[in-house]
DNA sequence: TTGTACGCGTTATCAT
DNA sequence: ATGATAACGCGTACAA
């Protein structure tokens, strides 16, 4: 194999001075510098990994975690594609700063993570955490990994990253009212999950704050499942006076939602109103096309890796938080009510 | 950090004996070998991956290529679970082996991977060739990595581990004449895949060999998506003479074809039999479940670590290929045919 | 059975 | 501007 000395003796200069033109540093002249490269590019020369790493004490890999990617999924849960999405977005940024991108599965005990890190084989780790068992996170925080977790966790001492719950929640309503809607529903994920706890509180704070009523019966549970859409659907279209909208906190929920609609011969958006929470693929291709909140994905990705990489490069001091915001996606599962003019009632 | 040194130290031994504790290796009276172990115990202590690989002249960590891991996919293609599943296989193995496994999508250039194979990044590849472009097995074969492919490559110089598509063909055609079939059609893949090829191969040549009939209007074309195993049965069906028996070269195809005969009114198996090729695992839930031919895909992934490593320690000269067997699921999807005395007539 | 010394390929420090 | 040298942590040939 082709070593850095083999680049020195073709270009007839010492280590050292390869070394610098490869780190691009000073203190090489013009045309040392090309004879060196045009003797790396002969030679076909790159620097041995493992040298490098064990110089340099940084392995320039980072690890991601994601739940069961080598395992068959049961049930509708669609969860490659979040993982997919958010794992380019962190792959991309590693990719630029030639750092690889390992991923391992959430399978591993206590022990082998440990292993890793104290084998220096990865500078740092990212926990897609969708719904990731808590107990993984406490474990790899004590593991000492630089870790950064994308999604909702309520441990205040992990670096996250995550999407604005609350706020977007506050949006859909504010949305919602703005279409004229004030009879709104609302179908939770299951409570032990932050991301549902937040959507929640953002979709009631933001209720009162417009004044509008909160009935029980409006604030049906759920647990992002297609199915129990479906059924939180039934439950509302049999209330006395059933919401003039709905928002379920995530998109199956909400395709559960049509259907139900659909099965009692009613019609979204002309007898009630839809709104979900991700766009997931297939929201585009509903019938009526779902009007949603957009989760940045992709750019979740991102952001974890560049917060892993400040966090590394001492940029920033753990522990830190990052939340992107989301946007709705305006589709056609909103109808606005005639009687728009409910703020000034 | 704590490195072999300080194990030394602690244990009061010199690093090599540390070292001849860690490599299991003779020379180490027992009460030294149990110091030493104590002292790695307390310290916690781990060997620095990269010290390793760069004396070992191995970096114990091999990648894998799927396609399009980290892209949305278009179309049916249910790729994702043929991933999951040989990744799976081969993750095992290279664990057990204490390899470290990193997945890599088949977008990089042929600089990235040469690249990757000059750094000594890792020691081999196993490249996950569902309908790769061969034009990348070709590239990645000039990088010089020790390569292994999973699928069907014309190339004979490239190591590959692959399922017996021509003998999984002729067991199907044994099986429907022994149910009583004569009259068998088939519905092909993409003629420019090497499996589809020779499914079909092996299909005609036991049909042949059984004195069958091979009217051209029972060898269809298809495309394995679920919509050509629709239209070619579509024309099946509308043949004078009929097929008492379908082969669909692929699962989808036949998920295809049964939709097809359920359009048209008909039943399966009762007025025609289908056999598909996969055991996709949607398989067993179609109505009827299907009978179809396993493929071993988690086998798949632990025979090309396993050959890689084989071929990495030079067990093995390259090329080799390994062949595994398929499997037949009987369920619901043929019918026995009243008068199967078919062969002594 | 155990220890000493060197080298793997790279980079940083110190001379020149 | 350039070169010699040491050091990163580990494994091994050789000496004791």
């Amino acid at each position: 194999m082709v070593t850095i000395t083999d680049v020195a003796k073709a270009a007839g200069v010492s280590r050292s001075t390869v070394s610098r033109v490869l780190n691009n540093r000073p203190g090489v002249s013009p045309e040392t510098r090309k004879r060196v490269l045009q003797a790396i590019e002969e030679l076909q020369y790159q620097p041995h990994f493992a040298a490098q790493a064990l110089k340099r004490q940084r392995a320039e890999s980072i690890a991601i975690i994601v739940q069961n990617s080598f395992r068959e999924k049961t049930g509708d849960e669609p969860r490659g594609y979040y993982n997919t999405e958010i794992v380019r977005g962190a792959f991309n940024v590693c990719t630029e700063r030639r750092y690889t991108v390992t991923l391992l599965n959430d399978e591993g005990t206590f022990e082998f993570y440990a292993s890793l890190f104290r084998r220096r084989q990865f500078d740092g780790i990212v926990l897609v955490h969708v719904d990731v068992d808590l107990r993984l996170v406490e474990e790899l925080k004590t593991t000492g990994f630089p870790l950064v977790v994308v999604g909702s966790v309520p441990d205040p001492f992990v670096n996250s990253v995550d999407v604005d719950n609350y706020g977007s929640a506050q949006q859909v309503v504010r949305y919602l009212v703005g279409q004229g809607h004030r009879r709104i529903a609302i179908i939770n994920g299951p409570p032990q999950r932050l991301a549902s706890r937040d959507r929640r509180a953002g979709f009631r704070t933001m209720m009162r704050q417009f004044g509008l009523p909160l009935p029980e019966v409006y604030d049906q549970p759920g647990d992002f499942s297609t199915r129990s859409g479906y059924e939180a659907m039934n439950r509302l279209l049999n209330v006395p006076e059933p919401p003039t909208a709905v928002f379920a906190i995530n998109d199956r929920m909400a395709i559960g939602a049509l259907r139900a609609v659909h099965d009692a011969g009613k019609q979204v958006p002309d007898d009630i109103s839809v709104v979900g929470f991700d766009d997931i693929p297939v929201a585009q291709y509903l019938n009526p096309p779902l009007t949603t909140v957009r989760q940045p994905l992709y750019e979740l990705g991102e952001a974890a890796a560049h917060l892993l990489f400040d966090i590394l490069e001492g940029r920033v001091s753990s522990p830190a938080r990052v939340v992107l915001s989301a946007s709705l996606v305006e589709r056609s599962s909103v109808k606005p009510l005639a009687t728009s003019s409910m703020l000034s009632e």
